[in-house]
DNA sequence: GTTCCTGCAAAAGCTTTGCAGAAGA
DNA sequence: TCTTCTGCAAAGCTTTTGCAGGAAC
């Protein structure tokens, strides 16, 4: 279910993306925590390993890797944008509370769908938002 | 299914909202035009009207309805952010040729529903991304 | 007279753009 | 050498904040 580095680093080449030290290490942070960071956690972290790292070069990096489909862009609060590693069809719980974000695996449904027969859908998108419970207790 | 303006008028009397002629204004828009307008939208068609509106005002009173629960945010992309009438349970479709979102009835089924029966569910949203039937053709 | 609302101007914050220098093939 | 990548600085946009004047009750 979670792509390996290794597969990762086949679809760069199939799609002639150039892995350079800094890419690597964007990539590296989101194959190693799966918390849907923002551009920001990114950098932060990044920097103490690579302190001339820029912020430009993390959001160019997660541009490649999105245009090629490996990256998905989380757009759950306007304020805020997050990244994950693209895999197949999931959904994220975000919790009010603590920010934290959940994934888990959904099924769907469309009702009037004699009327969307014939649109293209590329791309499926669910999250819901609430209270953890953690922070419930 | 749409709510009324008096159903709505008496939801703002309930929670102690004034409905000043900026937000009479406004909402009237979002009832008048389901087509999920952005902040822009809403101010620059209103400024006609009235010459002296002010964008903060726009924002100051979508987000007193956000608050209610009358208005709902919708985050699709994160360069924009759209508003709707809040309304029962439906997905939006984006399409990314000409921008219109479509509404759509959704059923959902979270799959490992174990894990998440101590999750306090507040809001769900859907969203696709594809090409509308106008834009195929 | 209080309280709440409006709207201007400025600030804030994230993201993009332009460009020069560095790295890599 | 030629192309691609990096990263600084500046620009661009949307949204928020502070505050003074106005409206409503």
């Amino acid at each position: 279910m979670i792509p390996s580095f290794e597969e990762l680093e086949k679809e760069l080449q199939k799609r002639k993306i150039n892995l350079s030290f800094q890419r690597l290490k964007v990539l590296e942070y989101l194959i190693k925590n799966r918390c849907h960071p923002t551009v920001d956690h990114i950098f932060t972290h990044l920097q103490q390993e690579i302190p001339t790292l820029s912020k430009t070069t993390v959001y160019n990096t997660l541009h490649v890797l999105t245009e090629a489909d490996l990256v998905r862009v989380i757009t759950i609060d306007d304020y805020e944008t997050r990244y994950d590693i693209n895999v197949e069809n999931h959904g994220h719980f975000k919790c009010e509370s603590c920010g934290m974000i959940f994934d888990f695996g959904v099924e769907m449904k469309i009702l009037n769908s004699e009327e969307f027969k014939n649109f293209k859908i590329k791309e499926k998108n669910v999250y819901f938002k609430g209270i953890c419970p953690n922070c419930i207790s």
